[in-house]
DNA sequence: CGTCTTTGACCGGCGC
DNA sequence: GCGCCGGTCAAAGACG
């Protein structure tokens, strides 16, 4: 397909992303919480069924969650600025704001000028001290808000729920999140993000189905690799189990669904930004019902992005079909990687800028998940594994997952200037993680 | 052997 | 009722 053909030469573009979007924001709520630790507070203020999960993705947008980080301040205005520098600093990012405690924030504060150099700051509305350094985000709860972001290409995350009763794409529509980066430019997810639902679930799925949207730049590192292969990856193990060319796109919309557990209903679907392929707007829908894999994954497939990232190039020359499935692959593979892994969200020569939003079509899940209902789902699976702990047992968890991930981007990446002409196309070699790094990383565990 | 990607077909929702 | 569209299934082939 040609898509892929699309996907991969985004991916591989470089590009600070930056997009602009328009994301009607609604019912957004900010109670932020200093106190609590980032994962927690994540999950209270936006009873997002994910941030239990702490998916790394998350983490990293995020995490701010804390997001929060939105200030909630703003909030009040009916406008949030949040900044969240994905990159190494995107915990540090929220420091100005409400930033969790976390061990690796100071580890991150270091790195703050990363964003500095991004320009920021195009960002039509003032923003309160925080979001200055980092991206800037403008919810309001009514609909048409533009969210600045910081051209940086922070993440953004913003959670929001929309009123019960609402079509999915309505509640998208209505739902959003503008984001636009240091050079202005708006990216729109206009994009409707819709529900998946399973053929035998229906309507009644979508119900209580919780969808989560980030949108980050494309990594402009993975652009830049070589091959384009080399992709951070995530904990989750995603399978990809279609892709459909959307209408009204140029680019197709990728299907992953988590393959870390086999009844795992945890989904994902990837797709470029229509308005500005530098984005990517992925969007979750349905919770992990399992703890994070302590392997990064048993499965077969899970490290063959490697591989053939090595042999794509002869492949190409060969055979058609192996052609094709390289290239997609390729591009699947980073395309949800990017998405999800930490250091995607560095990736981008160091930012990232990603809003997500979470939306519930029904109301009174929204408020059982906000609150702290976690009983059902997955939220609750987590729990053992992922015990509510301070940000720091949190880090120190993923630091010996992801052998901080942020550190190894952080440090690839203020250390690579000398590697940064041998690598020329892989600053930060950080995107092996499928590979050797992620998984010495996790040996560790 | 197990898992992954690819891709056409199928199904259900929605608008006209 | 029909057609469009999006989401999912499942077979085939590939990879480690």
């Amino acid at each position: 397909m040609d898509y892929q053909g699309d996907l991969t030469d985004i991916l591989r573009a470089t590009g600070g992303a930056v997009g602009q979007s328009d994301v009607p924001v609604s019912n957004w709520e900010f109670p932020f919480d200093p106190s609590s630790a980032m994962g927690e507070s994540r999950g209270n203020l936006f009873g997002d069924p994910f941030c239990n999960t702490r998916d790394p993705l998350l983490h990293e947008l995020n995490v701010a969650s804390g997001s929060s980080y939105f200030s909630s301040q703003n909030s009040a205005d009916h406008m949030l600025s949040a900044a969240a520098s994905v990159d190494r600093d995107h915990t540090g990012s929220f420091v100005g704001a409400n930033r969790a405690t976390t061990s690796s924030s100071s580890n991150i504060l270091a790195h703050h000028k990363v964003f500095e150099d991004h320009g920021m700051h195009k960002a039509a509305t003032p923003l309160p001290a925080p979001c200055n350094i980092f991206s800037r985000i403008q919810i309001s709860p009514n609909n048409q808000t533009k969210l600045p972001v910081s051209p940086c290409n922070s993440p953004v995350i913003a959670t929001g729920s929309s009123p019960r009763g609402f079509k999915p794409s309505a509640m998208v529509s209505s739902d959003i999140i503008t984001v636009n980066n240091s050079k202005g430019c708006l990216m729109e997810n206009t994009g409707q993000v819709q529900i998946s639902s399973p053929r035998n679930m229906g309507i009644k799925r979508r119900k209580s189905q919780a969808k989560k949207v980030v949108c980050i730049p494309a990594p402009a590192a993975a652009n830049s690799r070589p091959g384009g292969e080399v992709v951070p990856s995530d904990l989750w193990a995603w399978r990809k189990y279609g892709q459909k060319p959307i209408k009204g796109s140029p680019y197709p919309r990728g299907y992953y669904r988590c393959s870390s557990s086999k009844g795992c209903s945890a989904r994902k679907q990837v797709e470029r930004s229509r308005t500005d392929p530098n984005m990517l707007v992925i969007t979750y829908t349905s919770e992990h019902n399992h703890p994070w894999p302590t392997q990064r994954n048993a499965l077969a497939g899970s490290t063959r992005s490697q591989p053939l990232k090595s042999t794509q190039v002869s492949k190409n020359s060969t055979g058609s079909q192996s052609q094709k499935a390289g290239n997609t692959k390729e591009e699947q593979k980073e395309s949800s990687n990017e998405t999800l892994s930490p250091t995607n969200i560095a990736g981008g020569r160091s930012t990232v800028s990603a809003s997500v939003k979470e939306e519930f079509d029904d109301n009174d899940k929204q408020m059982e998940m906000e609150d702290t209902d976690f009983s059902e789902g997955f939220s609750h699976s987590y729990k053992p594994s992922m015990p509510d702990q301070s940000d720091q047992d949190f880090f120190a968890e993923l630091g010996e997952i992801d052998a901080d991930p942020l550190e190894l981007l952080f440090t690839h990446e203020f250390n690579g200037d000398e590697q940064k002409e041998s690598k020329d196309l892989d600053p930060f070699s950080i995107f092996d993680w499928s590979g050797d790094t992620f998984g010495e990383a996790k040996k560790g565990l």
